[in-house]
DNA sequence: ATTATATATTCAAATGTTTAAATTAATGAA
DNA sequence: TTCATTAATTTAAACATTTGAATATATAAT
């Protein structure tokens, strides 16, 4: 496991609103970029510019449905973060 | 658990020197200010601006021995952070 | 083709973080 | 007490992040 990789994520984590899309996301297994904004009453440009820092970082997946992006968790990378903090542990 | 704290951790985690600070920390089992100096290659306000937001977020524990503070790692700390991911996989 | 919808990009302002020089505070040793 | 050592604080500069208005791109519907 790469540390590099475990800073990329917390640093994707460490965000009020990332946190909460991360948080919707699980809860209801997908979410579309168009429902994030309502959640975090965020601008739609500004929305973009977190869901690609969850997305670059590992922590979102993403797929194109035609015009809607669809989030998802990325289960591995969850995974590696819980198991990286349990060896700290 | 609040997603506060872990906002609050992942933040402190989320820089290369701050982590390289935590794994040598859980390498050695303990570490002193001053070495963490030579560690990062960074100056004494500078890390002790970096200690503090470990500290204060929870990640690691201080404890001051006559001048000398020694940073351990705060176990509950990681086993928190990997039942939160855990939960997110 | 035209229009509507969903997301991405560019840009600039506001805000926050990192950094070290200078200084201060606290403790230990001579 | 005086001097040396370890860490904290203050301050200002450099740098990075967050934000939304404006705009562009991509796809769907009519």
């Amino acid at each position: 496991m790469d540390v590099a990789v475990i800073e990329k994520a917390a640093n994707a984590i460490a965000d009020r609103h990332r946190l909460s899309i991360i948080m919707e996301v699980v809860r209801k297994g997908k979410l579309i970029c168009g429902d994030v904004c309502d959640l975090t009453c965020l601008s739609q440009p500004t929305v973009s510019h977190h869901v690609k820092i969850l997305v670059d970082s590992g922590v979102l997946n993403s797929s194109k449905n035609g015009r809607i992006v669809e989030l998802t968790i990325n289960k591995e990378m969850m995974k590696q973060l819980s198991m990286f903090f349990l060896k700290l542990s």
